[in-house]
DNA sequence: CACGATAGATAGATTGGCTACATGTAGGTG
DNA sequence: CACCTACATGTAGCCAATCTATCTATCGTG
């Protein structure tokens, strides 16, 4: 859907719905398309891999359980993890109002 | 830079800068680092595929001329290219505030 | 029992921006 | 003159991240 478009940002968006309590991958899927009003369904082949990259980069942890008979693989981020979301958002502020001075209509020739 | 983060944008923000007046490839270059505020520093192996791609799919037209013994080819919008134009504006609107809402603190759980 | 929701995962294709390379002109400076 | 920088256009090949498609498995419900 918004496939290119979301190029570089997902994990931005991952760290930040788990910034406020652990999720499990599914939980995670879900608390996305809450926060984004509906408008991104990530399917799990998206998702599952860009976790374990983040777990990979240090930036959450994992730990399993089980729960109702299915396993969990629960997700909270790392003192790293903050600091890379909270690097995110601001590189995130800068790449929008870059985008938003190009995009934006005016500036006509002389 | 933004390597990332620029996927799937660049086309819109190409067209952005040739709405006001055609341009030849080079200049396109110079006119992003100057609405970007000098931070879009685009690499010619990023611009002249892209502008070829939008060639290919319509969006622009190019025209070769010879300026101070140096080639030039300039382009300029379609319709279609102006049509996509807005509609690049709107989808970058949904996707901005799309991860603006996710990335926003907050939503504290129960 | 079948099916949808829950839960996790991987293989392979795609894609688009990047690096590095390749070519050539014009103009200024040592 | 030699050299360098800016101007000007382009391609080949790499790489990373997302997607599609597929797989496994449990639980609840009709």
């Amino acid at each position: 859907m918004m496939s290119e478009a979301l190029r570089g940002h997902l994990d931005a968006l991952i760290l930040a719905v788990l910034e406020t309590e652990p999720l499990h991958g599914y939980a995670v899927m879900e608390a996305l398309q809450v926060s984004s009003g509906g408008a991104l369904d990530l399917p799990t082949g998206s998702l599952y891999p860009a976790l374990r990259r983040l777990d990979r980069a240090g930036l959450v942890e994992s730990e399993w359980s089980t729960v109702g008979g299915r396993r969990r693989r629960t997700y909270q981020l790392t003192s790293a993890g903050r600091r890379a979301l909270a690097s995110e958002r601001t590189k995130w502020r800068d790449f929008s109002t870059m985008v938003e001075g190009v995009l934006r209509p005016g500036s006509a020739p002389a």
